[in-house]
DNA sequence: TTTTGTTATCGTAATATTGCGATATTATAA
DNA sequence: TTATAATATCGCAATATTACGATAACAAAA
């Protein structure tokens, strides 16, 4: 066992929950804020501004990449890491919907 | 390794990580659906609506109870989960808190 | 008191995540 | 071309999560 069984949720639980998953570790929400406070980003600083090895850093740079928030261009000999904004603010209306669509109380 | 780093973030971003972190499973967005639909809540309705053993189901509404979004009421010889609608907005309001200082653009 | 129904907890197996060193890749600089 | 610097990927070890059967706990009904 283990395993997530996503087969018996619909598409949209699915990727609400994928998108929470991401956003639930706290170096990825470091890494987002950081990188909201500089003009450039480069992962090399992130490893000193992080604490993590570069290794790592990568990692979570690409899994937030693999839900769109970030998008990274090529500038030079070093990467420049974004957030992107129409995601983000996708992403942002998406789970304002989830919350108000799911409060009704009962007892 | 293995172990999420938690000493070197501080606690605004382990605690939005951990919102972050509950919110990411299908089966507890789904159970939160349902729940909101519904006027009194029954662990055992929700065995049989949601698709996983009853065992699973437990756990994943006491990690729910763990960042306060339910709370479980006993009722006769069965238990009535409610979302806790304080926390639930409150728990919004933080999340959207995140989302509008941590989205300025750079490249 | 005994039975019955509901929920919680324990123990365990399978899988996923986290983190890092080592190494590959890629682009500029020398 | 050969360094050099920055980032990505691989492989692995440690830990966490997910799921479930078995069983405990507990309250109402018989």
């Amino acid at each position: 066992m283990g395993i997530t069984k996503t087969q018996i949720f619909d598409q949209q639980q699915n990727e609400l929950a994928q998108f929470f998953k991401i956003l639930g570790h706290p170096a990825r929400i470091a890494i987002l804020q950081y990188i909201s406070k500089q003009n450039t980003c480069i992962c090399n600083d992130l490893v000193e501004e992080i604490g993590l090895a570069q290794a790592t850093i990568s990692q979570h740079l690409k899994e937030l990449k693999s839900i769109g928030l970030l998008k990274g261009e090529i500038e030079g000999k070093s990467m420049c890491y974004c957030i992107d904004i129409d995601r983000w603010t996708a992403l942002q209306k998406n789970l304002n919907s989830f919350f108000n669509t799911t409060k009704k109380n009962c007892c």
